[in-house]
DNA sequence: AATATTTATATCGTGGGCGATATTTTTGTT
DNA sequence: AACAAAAATATCGCCCACGATATAAATATT
């Protein structure tokens, strides 16, 4: 029921009406979620970089040298994914994965030149992604508004 | 600036400040729309079918009979990845793929009783999802309130 | 009517996500 | 110390997404 909104009101409505796409708040996170990647595709390309392998260099900009499982945790990803992608980005340059001192176990993922580099061509990303938000989408407080709910619904959602 | 939200607060930051993970609403979107997916598993996996699958299903348990473009532009997905999708689809017995009449370009996709069947033990999955959302979320009017926005987000980023 | 353009579908290659599983190392327990 | 349990990483297979490209049929243009 609650995940079913019909035409913007929350009302009762039969169980195949709940069926119905445009009635299903999933379907829309699902589609935003590619188009915004998508939306960053004017700047990654330039770049030579992929939507997943910029968080991961976020990640790494905030806090270089960190195991792979830190970044998976903070990207909420499974090693399963992290690891290929990490390679992929080893490959390309932009990081190299040591073994680690104190836990031979872990991969220590470190920036290298390249990847530290990549920081500074990077960082009008956000403006230039809002501001072409900004010009189809006129106010933003609305986008704004979400991001408390988008939290709780992660941290929901993410709770195993 | 605007896909910039620092604890909740809309404030001028520099631009490595924008880089950080946590100010950035797309990665929002991106995890959430992952999470939700991942929290279809339980009710999809017993039918046998992924969450994009269980979509082409929504859409023709509304409106049997469709050529592939129609399912596509329904779901805002291009033909290379609803094409292989209905093929895996049709081999699971849950549909069939037709040559059109009045225009043979067309494949028609139509349902068996199969995948016609199937709408009955899907009817109470937006039900479960919500309650389950419920369970972990507290107010949904919060997520009710997203949906205009969401909406604007996925207009403006589909024209093209 | 002949040609150019557009449309509908399909194929191929690459890069995620993720369930299942394996391996090694660390930690916890007896 | 010996053994069990947990943690960190990796590999494999499958299913999307999607850019690039191909093919055939319909439509538009000349």
């Amino acid at each position: 029921m609650y995940f079913c909104i019909v035409n913007d009101i929350n009302l009762q409505v039969t169980e195949y009406e709940q069926l119905k796409l445009n009635n299903q708040l999933c379907f829309r996170l699902y589609t935003v979620a590619r188009l915004t990647v998508g939306a960053y595709h004017p700047y990654l390309d330039p770049l030579g970089i992929t939507y997943p392998q910029y968080l991961v260099l976020l990640v790494l900009w905030e806090q270089d040298k960190q195991p792979v499982c830190d970044i998976a945790k903070r990207l909420m990803l499974d090693t399963n994914t992290v690891t290929p992608l990490l390679q992929r980005m080893e490959k390309a340059g932009l990081l190299t994965r040591t073994k680690g001192k104190t836990d031979t176990r872990q991969r220590i993922v470190t920036l290298t030149e390249k990847g530290m580099a990549m920081r500074e061509q990077a960082k009008h990303i956000p403006e230039c992604l809002s501001a072409s938000i900004m010009d189809k989408m006129g106010s933003v407080e609305e986008l704004a508004a979400m991001v408390p709910a988008l939290d709780k619904l992660i941290e929901g959602l993410s709770e195993r």
